[in-house]
This record gives structure tokens, C-alpha cells and sequence, in this order.
DNA sequence: TTCGGAGGTCTTTTT
DNA sequence: GACCTCCGAA
């Protein structure tokens, strides 16, 4: 049996732990180590080896991405069609088993699923009714916890909680944590539910396992209760999600929590050189809350990790761009990683006007643009009427002069008739009168809308007659014309017809193509994935956590100062700032040939104060790094500097260092106030934001 | 009553 | 720059 074709291609730990079949089994996979492959051969080897049905496997991936990914490498492997497997993120398995099992529930078939736009909405929509000092986000936040299972804060957020979840199910709505925690009740108060999926899953698996939260443990612990086959893979060196109720002890505890369970370790890596990996090891050896492993490699000893330091995220953005000029083509070998969002922009302002190619990654995804989210909300309200929080957002988009005191209006006549606010437009028309006429046609028009979904038109056909009945494309050109850059208006108009292409596709492909059906797929898909299948030679860009799970030849960490990278709020403590420490464990062990480490000592968005680089650089072995000659230099000076202890006093004629503009002599001093004469002219700065550095 | 412009504040990561 | 609030014009 050893012997399979399957197998041949496998080290022997992957070997053991595809053919370890029964019982729960722990892979630790350190990064490049070969977990997808592991992961898809096993599910090949049940399939084609031992014989199991496709509809008793199942395989829990963390994005989407990465499940349509898996399934077409099993198809590929077996050259059969995968129809049956359940593969999928834990909230489209949810979404599944709920509308299959809807009426266990105080939920209609058609409720809506809330992201975090919608979320918020709800919030604040609750606080004006009460008045507090909490932002919205920060509640969500506290509620979230609260579902998370933590204790809550104090009884009035406990208190808000529950007219939270009140509201939602007015509303007939579930967010992201509802799809799990409503499947996990169903669970646990149906016991035939729960048994009958027990049953059916022989044999589960989950990747990513070190970024699973309680609730997910929990499930999984139902999902596995009859048959205790669970087979999980996951690195804890590579946790980065607690933010979001990931709870690394899952992966810590795993032998705990399911006696008797097989560990296998993969440790080789297939992925980076020598050089990469020890930077890596070290790095992450800071942590003390991990299992512990080492990875090795038989690859070459490689480059070192170049560290460069950047006057500001200008020059961090031109000596990036240079240095993959340089390296030449193919652009698409390269990987630019941040910490956060924000600091996307200047990459692209700098590669626009070097005309490099490049694709941001997760910026803002296809399905968060305004256009789409306008149309999906048209769609929400069109499949859910009860859905109050789509409908306040399309009630006036398109402009249709129903502002926010119509809206006060109607809305306070809703509350007191007791009806959501679409339902609620007829009584209060007839009541007030012909003032309200736009609001009339808006009821006629969607009203039209419900009528061609009762009729089971399909999602395509509504869609279409959507927008053009709303005149959509003309309403995007009025609106940003003179606004935005052509291409960008342009590339909004691409996003609706996008949108529509989807919406075709899954007529053509489904067997039942309802605005039903197309709306469950669609709410817990969240990335752009299938939406960019081009091949192009562009450079990539994202954040750290968007590259998990990726690899690319050279890879640009950048921001790597203190307070961006680790995060100033993850200073506070060891917890958080392991993670962030395991974030640049993540970022390193992406590349296979080099990395090139970038800080820059100013940055715009903490203007006027000078920043240090991050401390993560100082627990690189010095060994396998290299500062570039500039960086060099202004270490060397930095360091003498500290030497000499705390800053000397500076008076007019000493000599002075600075960052940009190089050495120079103070030619007058008043107060704060220097003027220094430096090579390339004389400049006035401030003693205490300019860093000006005595030398001699 | 609606709507657009001006000016102020805040900014982590995402299924 | 995204998002909010405030204010004046239509």
C-alpha cells in the first residue's frame, strides 16, 4: 500500500501523514514544508486508494482561494470530478447546513448575511436610539468578543449585545460569527442534526488550523463525535489572526483536546535558501509561546536579507522600484509586503510614474467597491425585504431626492406600525400623502423586482433588468466624471459588467440559478480571486496577512519600523507582540531566493516624528543580513551616537549629521532653532524633530 | 428638504 | 484619504 503511485513523490513524514488514516492526527507544517500537498494527496489517497465516497470527506480551508484551489489540484490528481466533497471555509459550510436545516431556526430561508459594513450600520443605527460615547466600531468589537465567548466588559455592553442580536434577527439577518455559532446551536439542540452530518463526515480535515477560533474548535469537535477521524494541519509560528478570535491554543492543545493523537512534524523545506530560513529560525525563536521546530533545508546557501534605510516612504518606494528594475523581468517574481493598508499608496503613485506594472492585492476588493456593494444591497433587499439595512442604503442611491427627513419619517411611522421600513412605504404614502410620491415609485420599483424573483426568474435576467432599469452606468459616469481619472471611471463600469459576467457564469453552471442560490455563494465570498485570472508580468502587492500561504522568488518587506511593524498597538503586550513577531516570520519564509528588508526614518502619517527601525531587525542574526552602504552609515553614526550617550548639546559650529541632507555646521542657533549650512544649501530645522546627530 | 462643499478627525490585520 | 459633521445655496 506504501507502494502507491500517490506516495512516490512524498518525503516520508508526508507519507505518514497521508496513509495515517484513523484516529485524529496533528501535522505540524512549517512553512514550504508541502502541507497543500499533503492535504490534497491524503483526500486522493481516501478517494482512490481506500475507496471512500467523496461525500464523507470533508475538507475545512480558510479562504475560498484555497479551497477552489485544492479541489482543482484533487481533480487534476484523480481526473475525476469532485462534485460530492465538501470542501470549503467554515462559513460556506455553515451557510449550507443552516439553509438545509432552516426550519430548527427563528430565521427564514432567505435571511441576509451581514458583513462588517453592514455591521456597523446596524450599531450606529442602534445608537442613536441610545445615546453613548462608544465608537461603533469599538462595540462591534465588544460584541464580537461577547460571541467569541469572552466575558463581557460590563453589563451594558452585555445589555447592547442582546439588542444587537435582537435587531438582526428583526431584520432576518446573521453575521459572519451568526453562521457559526447558529450552526453550532443547531448542533447542540438538535441531536439527530448534529448525528446525521457526523455520520456523513468519515473523515475531516482542516487546513490552517492554528488560526481556528473556539467556536470552530467546537464544531469540529461535534463534527467529529461519531467517527474521531479529524486530521488537522497548521504551523503556530504562523498564527496571525487572534485579532479576529483566532485562538492559538487550539493548535497548542491539540493533543489534549482529542487523547491518543498522532503528531507529525514536517520540517524540511522546499521553499527558501539557507540564508532565508536561518533568519526565520532565529527570529521566531523569540517566542516563547510556541511548540517548537526546526526547518531545514538541502537548497544552497543563497543571498543574504538586505536591510535598507529610507529617508522617508517616498525613497522606500523609489529604492524598492529600483532594485526590481534591476533585478529585471519577469516583474511577477517580486512581492512587496506591508503591515497595513495604508501605506499601498505611495508604492503606487512611485510605480505609476516609473510605469511598472503592479496589482495591489486586498486594497479594496471586488466585492467592497461602492458600485457593488449599491447593486448587492439592491439584490439583499430584493431576496430579504426585511433587510432595513440594505434598504437605508439604496433608498437614495441613485440620487432620487429621498433625504434623510423623509426617511426620519418613515421610519418613525414604521416603528410605530410595527413593519420594516419597505412594507411599511404603502400605508405611509396613503397616509401623508402625495409629499411622498418618491417614495412610491421606489416601492413600485422594487416591489417589480420581487415579483420577477417570485416568478424564479434567474439571478442574471434580474440583475440586467436591474441595472438598467436604475440606469446604473449613467448614474456611475454623472457621479465621478471630473471626479476621477477616466480609467477609474472606467474601471467602476468594468466592475458592474464584472459583476454581471458572474452572474451569467453561475446561470450557466448551476442547475438552479436563483437570486437565492447566487446570493449564498456570494456572501461569504469575499476575496477577488477568480475576478483577476489574468496572467500578467505585473509586480504584487499586499499585506502581510494576504500572503499567507504564498511564495514568491524576491520578496520587499517594508515598513519595518517601530510602531508599523510591530504595530504600535501591539506594544503593550508579550501576547500581541508575539504575534506581530510571527506576522514577519510569515513575510520571510514567502520568499525562496531573496528578502530585502526597507525602514524609512519619516513617514507621513506621523509627520515630524522621527521613527527608529523596528526592533524585530535587531534579533535577525547578524550573519546572514547585510546594510546596505547608506544604511550602513547611518547605523555606524547611530551607534556612536548612542555610545556617547544621550545627546550632547549642540552650539553654533559644531558639526552635525543628518538624515537626508547629509553633514553640515550650524551656522546660528536660537532656542529650538538651528540653521545649518549643509552641502547642498542652508536650511532652518528644529532641534527636536530634525535628529540632528554631532559628529566630531 | 436636499445636496454639495468645506473643514476636522482618525488610521491593523479579515472570513 | 476615508469618513464625518456643519453650513449655506437651490
Amino acid at each position: 500500500m506504501t507502494n502507491h503511485p500517490l506516495l512516490k513523490d512524498l518525503n516520508p513524514q508526508q507519507r505518514e501523514a497521508v496513509t495515517t488514516i484513523n484516529g485524529p492526527v496533528l501535522v505540524i507544517a512549517g512553512a514550504g514544508s508541502g502541507k497543500t500537498r499533503v492535504l490534497t494527496y491524503r483526500v486522493a489517497y481516501l478517494i482512490k486508494e481506500l475507496g471512500v465516497a467523496p461525500e464523507n470527506i470533508l475538507a475545512v480551508t480558510f479562504t475560498n482561494k484555497a479551497a477552489n484551489e485544492m479541489r482543482t489540484r484533487i481533480e487534476k490528481l484523480l481526473n475525476i470530478n469532485t462534485k460530492g466533497l465538501f470542501i470549503g471555509t467554515f462559513h460556506s459550510i455553515c451557510v449550507r447546513i443552516l439553509r438545509a436545516n432552516i426550519e430548527y431556526l427563528p430565521y427564514e430561508k432567505n435571511f441576509s448575511i451581514f458583513d462588517r459594513d453592514d455591521q456597523i450600520r446596524v450599531v450606529k443605527k442602534l445608537l442613536e436610539e441610545i445615546k453613548s460615547r462608544e465608537t461603533p466600531k469599538r462595540l462591534l468589537h465588544h460584541i464580537q468578543k461577547i460571541k467569541a465567548g469572552h466575558e463581557p466588559e460590563s453589563e451594558w455592553h452585555y445589555e447592547f449585545y442582546k439588542k444587537y442580536q435582537q435587531k438582526l434577527l428583526e431584520l432576518n439577518a446573521m453575521d459572519f460569527d451568526d453562521l457559526l455559532l447558529n450552526t453550532k446551536k443547531l448542533f447542540e439542540e438538535y441531536e439527530d442534526v448534529k448525528n446525521f452530518y457526523a455520520e456523513q463526515f468519515k473523515f475531516i480535515h482542516v487546513d490552517e488550523y492554528q488560526d481556528t477560533n473556539r467556536i470552530q474548535y467546537e464544531l469540529l469537535r461535534h463534527l467529529s463525535s461519531k467517527h474521531g477521524n479529524i486530521f488537522v494541519v497548521g504551523d503556530d509560528d504562523q498564527s496571525i489572526y487572534s485579532f479576529r478570535g483566532a485562538d492559538i491554543r487550539n493548535i497548542l492543545h491539540f493533543e489534549r483536546d482529542f487523547p491518543d493523537a498522532k503528531i507529525i512534524r514536517l520540517e524540511q523545506n522546499y521553499r527558501s535558501t539557507k540564508n532565508i530560513l536561518k533568519a526565520a529560525s532565529v527570529l521566531i525563536s523569540h517566542n516563547t509561546m510556541r511548540k517548537g521546530k526546526t526547518l531545514w533545508t538541502d537548497g544552497p546557501e543563497g543571498e543574504k536579507l538586505i536591510v535598507h534605510e529610507a529617508f522617508n516612504e517616498k525613497e522606500e518606494a523609489e529604492f524598492v522600484a529600483s532594485k526590481i528594475e534591476e533585478l529585471g523581468r519577469p516583474f511577477s517574481r517580486n512581492l512587496i509586503l506591508y503591515r497595513t493598508n495604508a501605506q499601498s499608496r505611495t508604492f503606487e503613485e512611485v510605480f505609476n510614474k516609473r510605469g511598472l506594472p503592479y496589482i495591489i492585492v486586498g486594497a479594496l476588493k471586488f466585492f467592497e467597491r461602492k458600485e457593488i456593494k449599491d447593486l448587492l444591497a439592491y439584490l439583499k433587499l430584493i431576496l430579504n425585504p426585511k433587510d432595513d439595512i440594505s434598504f437605508l442604503r439604496i433608498v437614495n442611491t441613485p440620487h432620487r431626492g429621498i433625504g434623510a427627513k423623509t426617511i426620519k419619517h418613515l421610519s418613525d411611522y414604521a416603528i410605530q406600525e410595527n413593519l420594516h421600513l419597505l412594507e411599511a412605504i404603502p400605508g405611509f404614502v396613503e397616509f401623508k400623502g402625495m409629499k411622498y410620491e418618491k417614495l412610491r415609485r421606489f416601492y413600485n420599483l422594487i416591489d417589480h423586482f420581487l415579483k420577477l424573483k417570485e416568478k424564479k426568474e434567474d439571478v442574471f435576467t434580474i440583475l440586467h433588468a436591474l441595472i438598467n432599469t436604475l440606469e446604473f452606468e449613467e448614474y456611475i459616469r454623472k457621479t465621478y466624471e471630473g471626479q476621477e481619472p477616466r480609467e477609474k471611471v472606467e474601471g467602476r463600469i468594468e466592475n458592474i459588467n464584472a459583476l454581471l459576467g458572474l452572474a451569467q457564469e453561475f446561470v450557466i453552471s448551476q442547475p438552479q440559478p436563483t437570486l437565492e442560490n447566487f446570493m449564498e455563494q456570494i456572501a461569504v465570498q469575499t476575496e477577488q480571486d477568480d475576478m483577476d485570472i489574468e496572467q500578467k508580468d505585473r509586480i504584487t502587492i499586499m499585506t502581510v496577512h494576504n500572503a499567507k500561504g504564498l511564495e514568491f522568488e524576491n520578496v520587499f518587506i517594508t515598513g519595518m519600523e517601530d510602531g508599523v511593524f510591530p504595530h504600535k498597538s501591539a506594544l503593550s503586550t508579550t501576547y500581541e507582540l508575539e504575534e506581530e513577531r510571527r506576522l514577519f516570520h510569515v513575510a520571510i519564509t514567502r520568499a525562496k531566493k531573496r528578502v530585502i528588508i526597507t525602514y524609512a526614518k519619516e513617514r507621513s502619517i506621523r509627520f515630524g516624528e522621527f521613527l527608529s527601525p523596528s526592533r524585530f531587525l535587531d534579533e535577525l542574526p547578524e550573519d546572514v543580513i547585510i546594510f546596505d552602504s547608506v544604511t550602513k552609515r547611518h547605523r555606524d553614526i547611530q551607534k556612536e551616537e548612542q555610545e556617547k550617550r544621550q545627546q550632547t548639546e549642540l552650539h553654533r559650529g559644531d558639526y552635525v549629521y543628518h538624515p537626508m541632507f547629509g553633514r553640515g555646521r550650524i551656522l546660528v542657533k536660537n532656542g529650538d532653532k538651528v540653521k545649518v549650512l549643509f552641502t547642498d544649501g542652508i536650511k532652518t530645522l528644529s532641534l527636536k524633530f530634525a535628529n540632528l546627530i554631532k559628529t566630531r
